[in-house]
DNA sequence: CATCAGGCGAGAC
DNA sequence: GTCTCGCCTGAT
């Protein structure tokens, strides 16, 4: 059985990349399908509690290894992370045709966070503490769903709401190992769903949002392959014909289902931020392009601050 | 029981 | 154009 278990072996495909967290990725708002998973208990380690702890107090990753597993582009991954050593369960053709993009691997998020205006202490300390934050490219039908749902509701709350959709109107998958998994659910199949089953899925008055625009899509009287192609401006103006697509919801779709890196989202949180800490205005002259991945440390450290006390500076 | 969570649409002005 | 208000639901 040498020969099998090689072969098992190599369809792993283990990376080395600076400025990469899964677990900060996971934790940043941006992607609601990946999530991580508990550790096996076979081997006599830390509770999962102290990893937590131990994970959320370090502003780098923590020494423990961590898995995760992402549903996403019609697909199952698990990644498990250790340091600067990340394994992508899939073979090197997938990793490169699929996986190897969708994480932005191979963007310079060091460049990036070097071009971060020294004077500027605050932004700096909330880039060194999400330096392992980077933008998904992610499917652009989901992330209008996911970012319709997102609104008026909380983090933990929009997951469940999402795993609902997808258990309920996805397809049924399984992986080569056996796991079931789900599809996130096309136009089609959600404008196929009467009101009253996508209540059902914790929707709220959201479901009349999703409903509608599904229908849209599914008649194509808007076209996403056309948005695809418009530039920032022009996209989100689009978005923003969509029911239940306003200026923020447009901008979370473009910063994260078009990789628009200058789309920059406020939200309450946003809006403290900028109050707080920007009095005079961001200065989006000075990052142009990388404004909406500065948005997201911001977001990120607030998110992580949060319930702390504002201690100055 | 009130408030809040990664807002938006409708209506008033 | 700007302002206000109501809205599903679950956690605190």
């Amino acid at each position: 059985m040498g020969p099998e278990r090689r072969a098992k072996e190599k369809e792993m495909v283990r990376v080395r990349a600076e400025y990469f967290s899964i677990r900060q990725i996971c934790e940043s708002g941006q992607c609601f399908r990946l999530e991580r998973l508990e550790k096996q208990a076979s081997e006599g380690e830390d509770s999962p509690e102290t990893n937590r702890e131990r994970a959320g107090s370090a502003g780098l990753d923590a020494d423990g290894e961590e898995s995760y597993a992402l549903c996403a582009l019609g697909r199952y991954l698990e990644i498990r992370q250790n340091g600067d050593e990340i394994f992508f369960d899939c073979t090197r053709q997938e990793f490169e045709k699929v996986w190897k993009n969708y994480f932005d691997l191979d963007e310079d998020y060091g460049k990036i966070i070097a071009s971060i205006d020294r004077q500027d202490a605050w932004l700096t300390r909330a880039a060194a503490h999400g330096s392992g934050i980077r933008i998904l490219r992610q499917d652009l039908w989901e992330m209008i769903v996911s970012f319709l749902i997102s609104q008026q509701n909380n983090i933990r709350r929009i997951r469940r709401c999402i795993d609902l959709l997808c258990k309920t109107f996805g397809e049924e998958k399984r992986t080569k190992q056996g796991r079931r998994y789900y599809d996130f659910p096309g136009a089609q199949a959600l404008a196929a769903a009467s009101p009253e089953e996508l209540r059902a899925c914790n929707l709220g008055y959201r479901s009349r949002y999703i409903h509608e625009t599904a229908g849209c899509i599914a008649r194509g009287e808007a076209d996403l392959a056309q948005i695809r192609a418009l530039p920032h401006e022009q996209a989100r103006q689009e978005l923003m014909k969509l029911c239940g697509v306003g200026v923020k919801v447009a901008e979370c779709v473009c910063l994260f289902g078009l990789h628009h890196t200058q789309a920059f989202p406020v939200d309450v949180h946003m809006d403290r931020v900028l109050a707080g800490r920007y009095p005079q205005g961001f200065p989006f002259e000075q990052y142009q392009k990388n404004a909406g991945i500065m948005q997201q440390y911001l977001f990120y450290y607030d998110l992580k601050k949060g319930g702390e006390k504002e201690s100055g500076i």
